[in-house]
DNA sequence: AATTTTGTTGATCGAATGATCTATAAACAA
DNA sequence: TTGTTTATAGATCATTCGATCAACAAAATT
């Protein structure tokens, strides 16, 4: 296969990386000191925090950080103690409240045709993971070796995959029942489309759900469940 | 969905990361000085870099390195000028002769069944990026921006992917035609295998192979080709 | 054995980075 | 207005990190 041939191994070391192109942004409008009340400041400083942090990884430096944020360094430590802290904050803005958290019951009521439930769970799963914080954030703390990926993950094991083995087994018309690895490529070949997009750069289709519903209706008729 | 219910949001900053748990290695008998021939010193600090790397990410630094290798610093300096001419060395070491070249031919091989073809790249081509440095360090270099990764998925895309369509298209007993979006979640469920084992660090089977060839057929028989 | 070569070390430099401290000025209360 | 509070800025400290350099010792050469 020719990705031997390497013509993809870096020949020149300025296209590679630690470039970072400048990430710091257009400082707002410096009209002097700016006041604002706590909450609201802080609240700026988480968003900016999420953007920044995304995009340059998690040991991003925090006078980038402020200088795109337009104030002084010196302002992040009086709302944060440490960066740690903060990029505490950043998990919490990512990850919190960001899904329903009825998906559980709603994957399991049979009153809707399977295919109609995992369609729509992934229409809404995938609206929040295919987001540039998002799908680089997790990436970032994953390879950190954050616990909290694998807790996401347990979860998404225990209280969505696994019980679709279920729903699965009950739509079938055959005998044949998916193991977890099988759901586990359903899941995966739709969560990589976002990892082309946002971690790649890969030019993506604008729409996934079309591959996504196509990746269902593979998945199901393999095990013989009706596509209605 | 309990994703919801912030189980996996980070209660306590210690289980979080940047603690790195001390990615130095027991020093290596510290003998005095050992003097070895530069291209087996050399060879020595690249494979030792990629392995330090590949754990705690493109920007760990020297010292530490050097003291995982039982050098002192300012001898990684003698070998690469910088710190990237190093990290480019590691980028060859990992991608460069790790995989035949000859896998586009292979695979337009008509003589030999669609899914024998697919199952033997698959089996080639997992055995390769689900090596802990492989995944992490492709992983790292993608979120750093590098070009090197679209290169590589251009030519994924161009000398394996898109071809698979034309393949398929001759075995199929019927008139469907697979996407190109179709090809790359066949291929993402098989990654994200890796994804999940070596950068989320989960369980994952011992061997592959198996839930590989699972998707491989779901894959191939919903574009009616047949399994013989 | 004496001499040259060069692989390796230890000390150190300068820039970058997380964090701290004091001075300042914007809001608010009297 | 005057005085108080506190959000913000600017200067600075202590480390860390990439990189350099002179000194040293293990091979290689004579």
């Amino acid at each position: 296969m020719t990705l031997q041939e390497n013509s993809f191994v870096p020949t020149n070391r300025s296209m590679i990386m630690h470039e970072k192109s400048d990430p710091v942004a257009p400082p707002q409008a410096k009209t002097s000191r700016q006041r604002l009340h706590p909450d609201e400041r802080r609240q700026l400083i988480v968003d900016g925090s999420v953007a920044f942090f995304a995009e340059v990884g998690l040991d991003g430096n925090t006078r980038d950080l402020a200088k795109r944020l337009g104030i002084t360094q010196s302002l992040l430590f009086k709302y944060f103690a440490t960066k740690d802290v903060l990029i505490e904050a950043v998990y919490e803005q990512v990850y919190l409240n960001r899904l329903s958290p009825d998906w559980p019951q709603r994957l399991a009521d049979r009153d809707v045709p399977l295919r109609s439930r995992l369609l729509a769970f992934y229409a809404d799963y995938s609206k929040l993971i295919f987001e540039y914080e998002w799908m680089r954030i997790f990436m970032f703390s994953g390879l950190a070796g954050a616990e909290l990926n694998r807790r996401y993950l347990d979860h998404m094991h225990k209280m969505i995959l696994h019980p679709l083995i279920d729903e699965i087994r009950t739509s079938s018309s055959s005998s044949i029942t998916p193991s977890m690895e099988d759901l586990w490529n359903l899941h995966g070949g739709i969560v990589y489309i976002g990892i082309r997009q946002h971690i790649y750069l890969m030019p993506c289709p604008a729409d996934p759900y079309l591959a996504i519903e196509q990746a269902i209706d593979r998945f199901l008729s393999a095990f013989d469940v009706d596509l209605e």
